[in-house]
DNA sequence: TCTGGGGTCCTAGGACCC
DNA sequence: TCTGGGGTCCTAGGACCC
């Protein structure tokens, strides 16, 4: 099967409707103002010349890059463009195609030659959108989406069991889709730095580290196995959320209680459009400078937006007192229907 | 003058039951 | 001077992804 994900998708899209920020290191995050608490959401290649990247805060990314161009994150827009590029993809003739996220998608397809049929994505997803993107190559999921990262840009890279090991072998566990800095660093105190050493690890030893879901899970990562179809089964919600990020800390009770409601009431809207009831509540709470606490209740199904805010004014009532609050966070779970696909990404239960 | 916002899944530990 | 063993549910928190 093929990965095919957009080149710096976000940049692409402001440089495609503001054709004299084409090469200009462009940064996209928050309000576009980096004197804000936000974050990079996508830098242009130009940009990631300073080390700018993705998460990285705005107002450090502005001092990296004094001429930068810094936008505002227009999400609506980006929604639209990913729409072209998905449709595009679901017209190719015997494509399954599994959308991961706004600029990324699995294209299952049964070919002989699937660097030509990539070259063909390519083309197709140009001619339409004006977006450049690069194609992985696999015979998993995960050796499909890890091979991408080799296309980039604009190209095309296999990997299979032939060469994975030969590939990624010598890499860092971080390089894997799934292992991040947490999970590498404690790898490493088990003397598994490299792809290669955990792909041969001791399955018992990762369980009693890891679990017996996680135990496994890494170490087929490490061998790049894993599931061999693209699954196009609808995807289904499992919750809505709603955070925000102060830019002057709340202080007073009244003040953290209308932030709760504005928040409670916008991740209404979102269930409620779906028709769903909410079976649970959870309330985020960031204390300056960083200390986060959730707080969590399952609550009897129920669509009345007013249940739903005094249970979790109940919760507000655990909310340190005389503490400044940088952060409140309010998600709604949704009870599950039975029939929908397992995993958002096919890495971890999906398999 | 560091650290967004929207998601997913897993694990540990306590409560409670038989 | 004792507290097995199996199970479920719930809460809090961790980790990861785009």
């Amino acid at each position: 099967m093929l990965h095919v994900d957009l080149d710096q998708f976000i940049a692409a899209v402001e440089v495609l409707r503001h054709p004299e920020l084409a090469g200009k290191p462009v940064i996209v995050g928050g309000r576009g103002d980096p004197t804000e608490r936000a974050v990079v959401s996508t830098a242009s290649y130009e940009a990631r010349e300073f080390g700018v990247g993705s998460g990285m805060p705005l107002r450090i990314a502005a001092r990296k890059v004094p001429d930068a161009v810094i936008l505002p994150v227009d999400a609506e827009t980006y929604n639209a463009a990913s729409h072209e590029v998905m449709a595009t993809l679901k017209e190719q003739p015997g494509a399954v195609v599994q959308v991961l996220g706004w600029d990324e998608a699995f294209v299952g397809i049964a070919t002989d030659d699937p660097e030509s049929y990539a070259r063909t994505i390519q083309r197709a997803v140009l001619d339409r959108t004006q977006l450049h993107c690069s194609v992985g190559v696999g015979d998993t999921l995960v050796r499909a989406k890890v091979a991408t990262g080799f296309g980039k840009p604009r190209g095309v890279f296999r990997l299979t069991a032939d060469n994975w090991l030969e590939v990624m072998g010598a890499r860092p566990t971080i390089d894997l889709w799934g292992v991040g800095s947490k999970v590498s660093r404690r790898l490493a105190g088990l003397g598994i730095s490299t792809v290669a050493e955990l792909a041969a690890a001791e399955p018992a030893e990762l369980i009693t580290e890891y679990g017996p879901k996680m135990g496994p899970w890494y170490r087929q990562l490490g061998r790049g196995d894993g599931a061999r179809e693209v699954d196009d089964t609808p995807w289904v919600a499992r919750g809505h959320s709603r955070e925000t990020t102060y830019q002057q800390d709340l202080t007073s009770r009244a003040d953290v209680e209308a932030g709760v409601r504005e928040m409670v009431d916008r991740v209404l809207r979102d269930v409620h459009a779906e028709g769903r009831p909410v079976v649970g509540i959870t309330l985020k709470v960031r204390y300056a400078p960083f200390m986060t606490k959730i707080f969590t209740k399952k609550i009897p199904e129920t669509t009345d937006r007013e249940v739903v805010l005094a249970r979790t004014m109940e919760l507000v009532g655990r909310i340190e007192a005389d503490r400044p609050i940088r952060l409140l966070g309010f998600r709604a779970e949704m009870p599950m229907p039975l029939e929908s696909r397992q995993g958002h990404t096919p890495t971890r239960s999906g398999w």
